[in-house]
DNA sequence: ATGAAAGCGCTAACAT
DNA sequence: ATGTTAGCGCTTTCAT
């Protein structure tokens, strides 16, 4: 009775139950060699008396391993993040450690906040996408890190995960292409953003390849809102144009405003005006009609997040940059304009879109670990 | 040179380079009293010129506290539990703890292990929603502990938030009456499900104030999905019926799929079928037509939650059950078949729905509206 | 007001 | 194969 309190059981208990001393018992439970089969079993059986587990923060502490993880999104709440969030954890329970999950709502203090608290917490490493411009702070982290998402890609030299974005967007025109569709409006982001850069630039690359003038491509900017969408589409409706209108949108949520606007200038949808998506949300399963869109692969990327932080923490030299590819989900927000046999090029998200690999049936699997270095070619020019 | 190795700097290395006693250098960082300010400065100067970081997990180990709650919700990929999660970040992010988030799949197996991670990580409290029937476990769980969610309605001894769903009902309810569909046809969950049981009373009771006979109400069940959704109304639509037909379905998701089927048939929603929702989710925004829905409160559950862990934790003995108000969304999923308004059929915007708020563009701000953050819009005409 | 020392629970190095 | 001991970084008595 001099420790029936309510304590919770340490290792000292399960010896003294078992008769063995505290190394031993230790030993018996992590598994180590050296021990008879006989006190082994003797050991967990009073450890399974007792309802001894194991004491994580002691552990850490002891062997400068905390068997956490830290995980910095946007917004838990954006579906594509939740979706990075979820494979995370999986990937991350499947190996026995926790994910401490922080959302920084693009907000460069609230992340430096978060990584503080990431590294008093001990974590033995971070899956961050990044939003501060500058380095210093990354650099002194301190921690063993991945990036992901677009933005990571500003910073060449450190491991990071995200969608190939070249891939997704060619992907997309070629399908644009496929359903007669050859010179799409574009809705872009911000300026400011990155991933627009990105976006733009494989546009270019489409329209050098097929010789097409880039100029002529009509360009909207605007927030990656619903709203941004919705009011960008609406300019785009008020330039002079005739017939058919093709829109390739850098943001679901901006394809779903576009959608929007469409419908409140007495247009249809695909009949008047054609749209295509970027991201993949839920929500664009429930519009009216279905938004065609190219899909990120948000849980494959914090599954492989995880695993290239485990690298990155077991000093594995190896430092590489995955770009994970995207993929076409069809509905109904394109007409089919072809002249030809519409089926002539595209099946289900399939393999023809410029890569070589293997298709299963989500994801071309093409090694697109391309290491070109991205130069900072801006392709935006006479489009804006 | 002794101790430059990458090691991270601890109190020791403060108190040196401050000229004070480890103790000291303890006592001028957690603000104790009993020390002069000058030593204090001398010290909070020692500690950034070092960059030094309390080590959690030492704090932890000395202090029995770890500064980490557990989160355990079904499916971080589902919007509503999304919700809640960031509501529980928030919150806790502001009292200076962090959150261990995991994902149970409804599955039983999953959350005793979770539970267990929990433990191990000695966490100081979680927030549960639970899946399992069986007490035991949770009883045994050792551990500060509050349900959240319409499952924790089972545990009457156990500290919850969750909706209130007698509230939502009624208020869905009435507003189906307003508008002139004074006996809904209902698409409910799975029986065994408890929601379903707490959704049936409160429509009984509706029934009983209101003379109704709750036997003529046509009832559907199905999966929580939008297939179970789909097929139940499909079954709705195959009995025998007169005229206008009203739906009102337990789950947003069902009420989307309730929504294709009417498509199916051939029919037009809001003009032959009207169709109301529970939940709240953001892909019912983008429905065509936008689905009108009562939803859930999912941040304000988060929030409360954590305060209420906090309030467990601290052994304030006052255990309660909160059961947050939900609100309507009113979209244009339901026809205006009242006497006073024959043929305003849609895209009413409005007010009268049993909340006193100011009405926007198409919401009501009730006291407890929240920034919709990933959505963030406001889409006044959007769905006509 | 400050310092010395004990100890949280565990593991690993060093005995035996 | 097992026991003994030291120490991870911190807070908190107990002295001074």
């Amino acid at each position: 009775m001099s420790k029936s309190r309510n304590r919770r059981p340490t290792i000292i208990d399960v010896a003294e139950r078992a008769g063995v001393s505290k190394s031993t018992a230790a030993r018996a439970l992590t598994g180590s060699s050296n021990i008879t089969e006989e006190t082994r079993e003797k050991v967990v059986k009073a450890a399974a008396a007792v309802g001894y587990e194991r004491n994580h923060l002691a552990v850490g502490m002891r062997s400068g391993r905390s068997g956490m993880l830290g995980l910095v999104i946007p917004d838990i709440t954006n579906p594509f993040w939740a979706d990075v969030a979820r494979g995370a954890q999986d990937r991350a329970a499947k190996s026995g450690v926790s994910l401490l999950v922080f959302s920084s709502d693009w907000d460069p203090e609230a992340e430096t906040q978060h990584l503080r608290a990431l590294r008093q917490a001990r974590v033995d490493g971070a899956i961050i996408n990044p939003v501060a411009d500058n380095f210093d702070d990354l650099d002194r982290f301190g921690l063993p890190f991945v990036f992901i998402g677009s933005s990571a890609e500003r910073f060449a030299d450190v491991s990071s995960v995200g969608s190939d974005i070249a891939q997704a967007v060619r992907l997309g025109l070629d399908h644009l292409v496929s359903k007669g569709h050859p010179a799409p409006s574009l809705i872009l982001g911000p300026k400011s953003r990155l991933a627009r850069a990105r976006f733009l630039r494989a546009v270019h690359e489409h329209c050098v390849e097929r010789d097409i003038d880039p100029a002529i491509l009509a360009v909207e900017d605007g927030e990656y809102t619903v709203e941004g969408g919705r009011v960008a589409m609406r300019r785009l409706l008020e330039r002079p144009h005739v017939g058919h209108v093709s829109v390739f949108a850098a943001n679901d949520m901006m394809a779903l405003g576009a959608m929007m606007a469409v419908r409140e200038a007495g247009l249809d949808c695909p009949r008047d005006v054609s749209i295509l998506g970027f991201d993949g949300i839920p929500s664009g399963e429930f519009a009216w009609p279905g938004l065609t869109t190219v899909a990120k692969p948000g849980r494959d990327i914090g599954e492989r997040a995880v695993e290239g932080l485990f690298d990155e923490i077991e000093h594995k030299p190896e430092h590489r940059r995955i770009f994970m590819p995207c993929r076409l989900i069809e509905r109904g927000s394109l007409a089919d304009l072809s002249a030809q046999n519409p089926n002539a090029c595209r099946g289900q998200g399939g393999s023809d879109h410029g890569c070589q690999g293997q298709a299963t049936d989500r994801y071309c699997l093409c090694e697109w670990e391309r290491s070109r270095a991205w130069i900072g070619i801006r392709c935006g020019r006479g489009n804006d």
